[in-house]
DNA sequence: TTGTAGGCGTTATCAC
DNA sequence: GTGATAACGCCTACAA
């Protein structure tokens, strides 16, 4: 409907080159058989019409098709579902994109488990996985298997730095932790007392990290707040809410409460049974239907999080990316470390 | 390299529906010229084979080229600087997806000389527009014009909801007016004094609209503080730091300070001079060099901003679906109120 | 109202 | 080593 500015093609290159379409595309996709100096005049009639690939064109012509899996743990758990729900939502957009995207359930805390489902991945129908669990040796190696066989390999949420993978995605946790602990110290601006710190395992690795930046940072810049060991609940709601419980009942001067993990549920049951919740700061992880419901009663102060269809979509795009041999733009896949209040939810 | 899974392409629905490819084409586009019976036998053959067209491969065949203009206020802003480098950045990557991004100076505060601009467009070579710019009632004329002509119009940063705009996209004002505010009274918790509050100009709709919202919550939840008048440099480095200096002085209890615009180096060497800058509480807005550094000085609290990379992905995304006269992934182009302090500085 | 043929920019398969 | 030529999935004349 409109003129339009004709973009360099091929053709134009072949021309320019005094080529043909045929060593133009080998020397743009770097295959042998073709002498230096053709090389040479091809690269420099593309710096000179300033040739840019429509990689459109270049994947019809491919026919390429992206096969992904995306492995996630199983049961329950708010923020996975959260993800699995972003996971959803994005493969219908990129089935459209030439990508097909699959989820895979792990159960969570089996490391053999995982190593064995990642393991029995169908290699050769498969072009890049996405991986969020924790790290164990077993993971590692099953990992460093995936690579060995071709595939792009993404660590998702939790990083797995001792892998061969190609990239992590997901937020620094102990800068996570940081971030809670300046919050909580100064919303509690000059008070002194105990926080409690509340979690489903200290074994995850995200739990530990997030709890050093948290303490790192309360006992430099807060030390008349006393951090307390950390309560975990191993998955049991009941075990939760009596040791919150216990913990309220034990020290009279809780001021704050930072939960680093999963369980928010049963924690807020548990604060609301001891009635004033009022006072107290309150500070969680991961925007959640609960903590986001939290936050709008103002149960909760502040939610550190990131935002899952951010993971999921700079996921996919790293894989992509990998898969076709091309660099990434790093400020679009770093992922934020987003403080949500009642007033800044979107 | 690995077997793919066949997507159904036009040619499988013109087989599966019995009639040909032209035939196909004119009812996936909704063209005239088909029988209603024909139409609904395609139609019902697309859901029983799960047809999904590839938007890349009709792009290729209509040669489609997008042009778009980013309309930005020029002379020295931090802000803007930003957005235009972000602007920069994208357009590199949209070269390769067929669009052509210009970016168009206005002189931010002359309407008239805006709406000259605005108008003086070529929207014959131009197929989409986004625009930062007051609003005022010459731009919402020149914006009204400017989709008569046909053309996809976004409001950028600042929203010019009277005109006939296709979208908005940005952040809330009052919202990241309250966000701040609660950060203020929350980090001055149980603390009694005044509140200083700086902009450039309170002509702009942004600052009204910033002023209004943090009004609000520190009025409700914080009324130990006061909130003073507004102190505005109108882009005078000088006047600014004599207002800020002169303020200093007269309170003796300013507990914080509240950056709603530009100016913030001005504000800063007024507050390094007046030497106590430890104890108080700033908040500013905009994620720009001078807050950044400030931030991890230490000399800033927290910035609130949004995301320019998302800014100028999200205007570009929506145009071209304007364009193209798709629906557009709403919770994709919400552009988020960030809370930055030093510790999720990414 | 419907169908045929050719082209979009790129890659791939043959020959030479 | 290099060059025609035919796809890829879709759109668009032009014909029928």
């Amino acid at each position: 409907m409109k003129a339009a500015i004709p973009k360099p093609t091929v053709h134009d290159l072949a021309r320019e080159a005094g080529v043909s379409l045929a060593t133009v595309d080998r020397v743009l996709n770097e295959r042998p058989g073709v002498r230096e100096k053709t090389v040479a005049r091809v690269k420099a009639a593309v710096e000179r019409i300033g040739y840019v690939r429509d990689t459109h064109a270049a994947n019809l012509a491919r026919r390429r098709q992206y096969r992904f899996a995306i492995v996630l743990p199983e049961g329950p758990n708010q923020f996975v579902d959260t993800l699995r729900s972003a996971v959803q939502e994005a493969s219908g957009a990129q089935f459209a994109e030439r990508a097909l995207v699959e989820m895979i359930p792990i159960p969570s805390h089996d490391p053999h488990a995982v190593a064995r489902t990642l393991n029995g991945l169908n290699t050769a129908r498969l072009d890049g996985v996405a991986i969020m669990a924790p790290e164990t040796p077993q993971v590692r190696d099953a990992v460093d298997r995936l690579k060995d066989e071709g595939l792009a390999v993404v660590a998702l949420v939790s990083d797995l730095p001792s892998s061969a993978r190609d990239f992590f995605v997901g937020i620094n946790s102990f800068a996570a932790g940081r971030t809670a602990a300046v919050l909580m110290g100064r919303f509690l601006r000059g008070l002194t007392g105990h926080i409690l710190v509340v979690t489903n395992t200290m074994q995850a690795r995200d739990s530990i990290e997030r709890r050093f930046g948290f303490d790192a940072v309360m006992a430099d810049e807060f030390p008349a707040l006393e951090v307390l060991p950390s309560i975990e609940s191993h998955d049991d709601p009941e075990r939760m809410r009596r040791c919150v419980r216990e913990a309220l009942a034990s020290y009279g001067d809780i001021r704050g409460i930072y939960s680093m993990g999963s369980g928010n549920t049963p924690l807020l049951e548990a604060l609301r049974g001891a009635g004033d919740l009022e006072g107290r700061v309150v500070i969680a992880h991961e925007m959640t239907p609960v903590t986001r419901q939290a936050l709008l009663d103002g149960e909760v102060d502040a939610v550190i999080t990131q935002n899952v269809g951010h993971l999921v979509r700079s996921a996919l795009r790293v894989l992509r990316a990998r898969c076709d041999g091309v660099e990434i733009f790093e400020p679009q896949e770093r992922i934020r470390i987003d403080i949500v209040i009642r007033e800044n939810l979107t």
